[in-house]
RNA sequence: GGUCCUAUGGUCAAGCGGUCAAGACACCGCCCUUUCACGGCGGUAACCCGGGUUCGAUUCCCGGUAGGAUCACCA
């Protein structure tokens, strides 16, 4: 048998990581065992559909390269894939009359007060349960309410005895006393389907062999099964998968602010590293590589490995697999998602037309000199907005302080650097060539002359030249990058510095 | 509160009766090195508790405890 599995979210708002990862462990499901993958769009609850939220869902599969065989834009055998649409062909309510005639739903016309009598809150928790009231209505009544056009819901009619168990493919059996269950609502006092009740003839008309989601599903699921039982369907196989939660231990939800996908990608994380970490939040391959492709999650992907207890999502990891995206990134498209943070460091809009940016201190920074930024800053940051605040330097030479010229490990003081830059001025001043070899040879011969360590000399240079504790990069970079004159000009600053702190 | 689920380091997570209890992130050292980062090497750190079953339990069963989910005309 074919594998047949859906997507199926409703158009709230952003994609929260959790729905994500159900989408994709859907997608990859499918795609492991060359199945197929539909997108539904479940919007029966017309308050909360929010404006674009068709298109966050379109773009974010199409971000994350989660494609689908059937959709709405894109129809198969089984359409309309919208539900609204299919609601406006009578499915749901065709469905729901032939479970009237089995006797296995009723019509409701409890009004809203009498159900609010039936509410009580039980720690802090309202909770609600239908006592059957309008199960046994004589026939004639129900006549005459809909004659009148009496609003009407139509319930499931479970029955109060014996058990309902299924097992899922990741818990196993799951029983559940049938008193437990409540008359669910199928079809709602707008004529609209209820979740439950579209989402198992949805399933069941579009073929979908495995059901997969969240286990705050778990125990609503013996409802469904006696949906299928009620209309005579052989159930789907059920996966339900583990939760992800905060750092509180939560379940994300769409509150928690910085968990949607479209956030993560504002936060500057890379839809393929997103896709990567949330795919081992709740499963894991067989041996300990952790850096996936899709192709590779597609290859590598057996849900039963998908295991029970809940994840917790943990930004520093992911953190950490942007930057192994980052660094493993094709030049030009690192280039892509950097130049705004190279920019924003320079606080400019666009480099020239030459590709060259100036500083706001004055200084032009060539086409090159920018790309050996971007080369420095490739293997040191973890996302895109990191950049900035490693190259302000780079900018403007900030305001610091002489004590930083004092580096025990580098054998240096103050008074060492005043000497070393002092002498070396001169060196620099009569040198043209400030490329980095060139920068390298002179400066190295320099030493070796005066035979001090590196560091004595180093150390002085790239604090004048950078005016931070610590660079990407050391002083050979950060002079090539500024050129002759900014050098020059930074190490004369230090000097007088240096002299005014004596 | 009822019901359901879960329980290995701070986090993710291997393990599926006998292991010195993998690996990754984070953290801490060391090496490389002109600082930072990368890279390399090493380290700290875990089987919730109590009963069974068994020659032997992290692993199986039961109970407890803890955490979570759920109980809508929301999905």
């Amino acid at each position: 048998m074919k594998i047949r599995t859906r997507y199926a979210p409703s158009p709230t708002g952003r994609m929260h990581v959790g729905n994500l990862r159900t989408a994709l462990y859907e997608y990859l499901i499918a795609r492991h065992e060359n199945g197929e993958f539909i997108l539904r769009i479940e919007d029966t609850d017309q308050e909360r559909f929010v404006e674009g939220a068709l298109e966050i869902i379109y773009n974010t599969l199409a971000k994350t390269g989660i494609d689908y065989d059937e959709g709405p834009d894109n129809p198969g055998d089984c359409g309309p894939y919208v539900q609204s649409e299919r609601v406006a062909a009578g499915i749901y309510m065709e469905y729901a009359l032939k479970l009237i005639e089995k006797g296995e739903a009723y019509y409701c016309f409890c009004d809203k007060e009498r159900l609010d009598s039936l509410r009580t809150t039980v720690a802090g928790k309202e909770i609600m349960v239908y006592d059957k009231h309008c199960l046994n209505l004589p026939k004639e009544e129900i006549e005459a309410n809909l004659a009148a056009g009496k609003p009407f819901v139509i319930r499931q009619n479970t029955p109060n005895e014996g058990t309902t168990t299924f097992v899922d493919d990741i818990y196993g059996a799951i029983t559940v006393e049938n008193s437990e269950l409540d008359d669910m609502v199928l079809i709602k006092s707008d004529g609209y389907p209820t979740y439950n009740f579209a989402n198992v003839v949805d399933d069941h008309l579009m073929g979908i062999t495995h059901v997969v989601r969240g286990n705050e599903y778990l125990s609503s699921t013996p409802k469904y099964i006696r949906l299928y039982e009620a209309f005579g369907w052989e159930p789907p196989v059920f996966v339900h998968l583990p939760l992800i939660t905060d750092e509180e231990h939560h379940k994300l939800s769409k509150r928690s602010g910085h968990s949607s996908f479209e956030d993560l990608v504002e936060q500057g994380f890379l839809p393929d590293a997103i896709v990567n970490y949330v795919s081992l939040l709740g499963w894991s391959p067989e041996g300990n590589e952790e850096i996936f492709s899709l192709k590779q999650l597609i290859e590598n992907f057996d849900y039963r490995r998908v295991n029970k207890s809940p994840a917790v999502f943990d930004m520093a990891k992911l953190r950490w697999m942007n930057g192994e995206y980052v660094k493993v990134q094709d030049f030009e498209e690192y280039k892509k998602y950097a130049m705004p943070y190279i920019l924003k460091a320079f606080n400019a809009e666009a480099p020239a037309e030459d590709g060259s940016v100036t500083t706001e201190d004055g200084v032009v920074l060539s086409a090159e000199s920018v790309k050996k930024i971007l080369e420095l800053m490739k293997t040191r940051i973890e996302i895109f907005p990191d950049i900035p605040e490693k190259i302000d330097f780079f900018n403007r030479l900030p305001e610091y302080d002489t004590a930083m010229y004092t580096h025990k490990k580098m054998k240096t003081d103050s008074a060492i650097s005043y000497e070393i830059l002092k002498e070396i001025l001169p060196v620099l001043e009569t040198h043209n060539d400030y490329s980095l070899d060139s920068l390298h040879e002179l400066i190295m011969d320099f030493i070796a002359k005066k035979g001090v360590k590196n560091g004595v000399v180093l150390w002085p240079l790239r604090t004048a030249v950078s005016g931070k504790q610590n660079t990407p990069g050391g002083a050979f970079e950060i002079m090539e990058i500024l050129g002759k004159d900014e050098s020059l000009r930074r190490i004369r600053t230090g000097i007088e510095m240096l002299e005014k702190a004596m």
